[in-house]
RNA sequence: UGACCCAUGGUGUAAUUGGCAACACAGCUGGUUUUGGUCCAGUCGUUCUAGGUUCGAGUCCUAGUGGGUCAACCA
């Protein structure tokens, strides 16, 4: 296997230290650790990819961990959509862990901590607690339940598990130190009292652990070698330490844990609230309408796993903030799917065609390349007649000699036919275009081999024979916001950059040989784009979406006038 | 008025750890092409500022500037 000589990102390179350093390639552990409150997005996907992806690197394995500690807001449902989505991403989990199963584990140390008078009972509302934390730039004050003796701290922290008490009433804190620069060492809440059934559990618990206590502890427990999240967790490395001191035995290998930026996608939002918020006004039918950010949303659209693989590898990964424009991520799924996508021809906003040369009943079928990138794709027959549809945008009276397209007096070549000559048009009463006559060149069918079939003529249109064309309902979608960063904006709520053209639906009229496509379907529209089949289709009702279109620098041509 | 993190082309990421600043995308020019696609060739453009250490600094040190994070019984 001749692996490309890739440079290493900063993680890596912390791997290989440690690899220097006394670890062993065995002692290499990972882990994807999502809290099942939510879908999966095009972030999680750059996670995902970190961490198997050093999973494969070093032979290691990763575990897929759900960070389930918090019973108000976590589902089954969310488990197996994230289990799905991991793995239509294409990666394999070593164990299937939950923070849950920890439970008994957490509370038999929290017991040992408060023993070691480390740890304390604080009967104090939330708010009492939240006023003695003190700033950023004042130290907190104590507690008056701080120095509670041992025993009533056991007493009262067994009646919290036996459901002795209610919501709120009393929480179990580490006793740190309230005067610390940083917040989170000022004496954290290691357990709450929630009386709530756990998606897991159930109800054979009325005390959750918090964030901090849990997850150093479940790395340990897993025996994580390294403990990879984002940044916003760096102040926390400290406490995660801290926790872990209280824990550890020397023969055990002692995670680390590490922060990288998060990965931020242009002309999208990928917070679980604004997504929701997306949702529930009706700017988007779902979590997985093609326009959401969501794995789901880019899985429907016809994005690959490949490609999105392929994006989180070249946009790497480091500590400083950025902003990686979408259009990379399209990209990878153009280079993707040019290879993969068969070729096909659809018009989506017809211009009718007459030739009038050809014989009114004649049907041909001619060859059609499967995909020229592929020669093992074969080739298929598609019907010509006399009438055709091709794209208004292909024909115009007049123009320069940049149009490579039908105009009238000029020649193109219909894809896989003939070349035509356009000789004249037909109007409605408001001056648009209804109709074109051509004549066309019998000689010069495609593939006959003739000298006329080997012309060259500048432009060569797709098409398709309005007898035998099928329709569909094809969706074609823009970025859903029309600013680079929408919630960035102090002033400005994300939802004001909204693209109201997000979502186009027309009618598309198709070659039949798509008309026993079937769900998920990848295909490309030669000159139009890649496209896919909706899962709203039926074989009555056939439905698209564009995942992407081709590069068009006909476009920008036509843009910069 | 604190602590911590970060700063490399338009964007993202590298730089054999102190030794010729590179890769991908985007842009531009040309070629090929029965997709204005693909492919090929070429081109554009970069180390936040000021000092210092050094034969040599994107890399180390100091100061500054700019951006970010931190005060949920969320994760």
């Amino acid at each position: 296997m001749a692996e490309e000589a890739r440079s290493l990102n900063f993680i890596e390179h912390i791997v290989e230290e440690d690899l220097t350093k006394g670890y062993t390639q065995n002692d290499l552990r990972f882990r994807f650790p999502p809290e099942p409150n939510g879908y999966l997005h095009i972030g999680h996907a750059s996670s995902i990819c970190l961490n198997f992806g050093l999973g494969l690197r070093y032979n290691a394995p990763v575990n897929l961990r759900f960070d389930d500690t918090n019973p108000a807001k976590e589902e089954k449902e969310y488990v197996e959509a994230i289990k799905k989505d991991v793995t239509w991403l294409g990666f394999e989990w070593d164990k299937e862990c939950y923070a849950s199963d920890y439970f008994q584990q957490l509370y038999d140390w929290a017991i040992e901590l408060i023993k070691q008078g480390k740890a304390y009972v604080d009967s104090q509302t939330s708010e009492e607690i939240a006023s003695q934390k003190g700033t950023p730039t004042e130290p907190g004050k104590e507690s008056p339940y701080r120095n509670r003796s041992v025993e009533e701290n056991l007493k009262l922290f067994k009646g919290m598990k036996d459901g002795e008490f209610k919501d709120g009433q009393h929480v179990l804190r580490a006793k740190i130190d309230m005067a610390s620069s940083n917040m989170l060492m000022r004496d954290p809440v290691m357990y709450r009292v929630l009386h709530k059934a756990h998606h897991r559990t159930n109800t054979d618990w009325c005390i959750y652990p918090m964030y901090d206590w849990t997850h150093g502890e479940s790395d340990y427990i897993e025996q994580v070698s390294h403990s990879l999240c984002t940044l916003e967790f760096l102040p926390h490395r400290e406490l995660y330490d801290w926790f872990l001191d209280q824990v550890v035995s020397s023969d055990k290998l002692r995670p680390k844990q590490r922060e990288f930026a998060r990965r931020n996608l242009s002309h999208t939002v990928v917070s679980k609230r604004k997504l929701l918020q997306l949702v529930e006004k009706g700017i988007v039918t779902g979590w997985d309408d093609p326009r959401m950010p969501t794995i789901s949303g880019l899985r429907r659209r016809g994005f690959t796993p490949e490609s999105i693989r392929n994006f989180a590898d070249t946009i790497g990964i480091a500590k400083r903030e950025n902003v990686v424009d979408v259009s990379l991520l399209d990209f990878h799924v153009r280079e993707h799917l040019n290879k993969i996508a068969p070729r096909v021809m659809g018009v989506l906003n017809p211009l009718k065609v007459v030739i009038t040369n050809y014989e009114e009943d004649k049907e041909e079928w001619l060859d059609a390349e499967n995909n020229p990138e592929d020669e093992s794709a074969g080739s298929r027959k598609v019907p010509f007649s006399r009438e055709l549809y091709i794209e208004t945008e292909d024909f115009r009276e007049e123009a320069n000699r940049k149009f490579f397209r039908l105009k009238l007096g000029g020649e193109v070549r219909l894809k896989n036919g003939y070349i035509i000559k356009a000789e004249s048009c037909t109007k409605d009463s408001e001056g648009n275009i209804t109709e074109v006559q051509c004549t066309y060149d019998p000689k010069s069918k495609s593939g006959s081999g003739t000298e006329e079939s080997l012309r060259k003529v500048k432009g060569t249109l797709h098409w398709v024979s309005i007898p035998h064309a099928i329709t569909a309902e094809v969706r074609l979608y823009d970025r859903l916001f029309t600013d680079a960063t929408p919630d960035s904006h102090k002033e400005k709520d994300f939802l004001d950059f909204v693209n109201p053209d997000s979502l186009q639906k027309v009618t598309g009229y198709l070659e039949p040989s798509l008309k026993n496509s079937r769900v998920g379907d990848q295909v490309q529209f030669q000159r139009l784009g890649y496209f896919n089949v909706d899962k709203d289709s039926t074989p009555e009702n056939l439905v698209f979406n564009r995942t992407v279109t081709l590069r068009d620098t006909w476009a920008k041509l036509e843009q910069k006038k």
